[in-house]
DNA sequence: CGTATCTATTGACAAACATCACTTCAACTG
DNA sequence: CAGTTGAAGTGATGTTTGTCAATAGATACG
């Protein structure tokens, strides 16, 4: 955590570059992409409101029950937890004609530690 | 933070509602569009690298030294920080020439509180 | 076996997005 | 002032997204 030297720029006379370009490790890549494909399952409000009522439940919770939370239809609910589903954020199981989905939590864990 | 009783449904005899509705209160709308918004932002890997690497400056970064780090044009590169700027992660400061940017660190307590 | 119920998938479509080449704008330099 | 340089804006383009209506599975019930 280095402080950036602010040493007032001047114009480059044509041909060096402008500046010095600051490097940053090839491992942050792949972190990177894998924080971001978490923070774009949640980039959503109806998702990151599911995460929500699933988490807050702790436990697994109906479809049919998160249906009536929103003013979408319930296929298009259906997609939302299928996104969250491939990021690796919830996962579900069948009971008879009902899916339970609840939240994995190590999956929220990479980027929670990213933003503290 | 209650447990969801699994009771075994059953199959709704034909005019019942299927479940409970699982409710949450109306003040977690505005709060989940605003972490949503934040969490949109970070959901592309150049962005959430460029935020990454402003932090770790702490301080102001000249474009100029963000542009070399990745594959993308100068352009596209503004714009990813025009978007970041519109979520209220970023903002900027113009020297002369040079434009600097910085993270608003209160932008992401909200998500990263909600997150842990 | 037939039908109703819950969930997932498909197809369609408008809106948003990421990207680039090109242009504009502001400001420094000679 | 003229030319150059850093950054932002524009227009175009192909991709992704959120949404719904309709359909398809799967399973329970009578």
């Amino acid at each position: 955590m280095s402080i950036l030297e602010l040493t007032p720029k001047t114009k480059r006379p044509a041909g060096e570059p402008c500046c010095e370009p600051v490097v940053y490790p090839d491992v942050e890549r792949a972190h990177a992409e894998r924080m971001s494909t978490i923070a774009k399952a949640l980039g959503d409000p109806i998702r990151l409101t599911l995460v929500d009522v699933l988490r807050k439940h702790a436990g697994k919770v109906c479809v049919c029950e998160l249906v009536p939370l929103f003013d979408i239809s319930q296929s298009t609910l259906s997609h939302h937890l299928k996104k969250l589903r491939a990021a690796g954020i919830v996962d579900s199981e069948r009971q008879g004609l009902w899916a339970y989905y609840y939240v994995r939590p190590e999956a929220l864990k990479e980027l929670s530690a990213w933003l503290s």
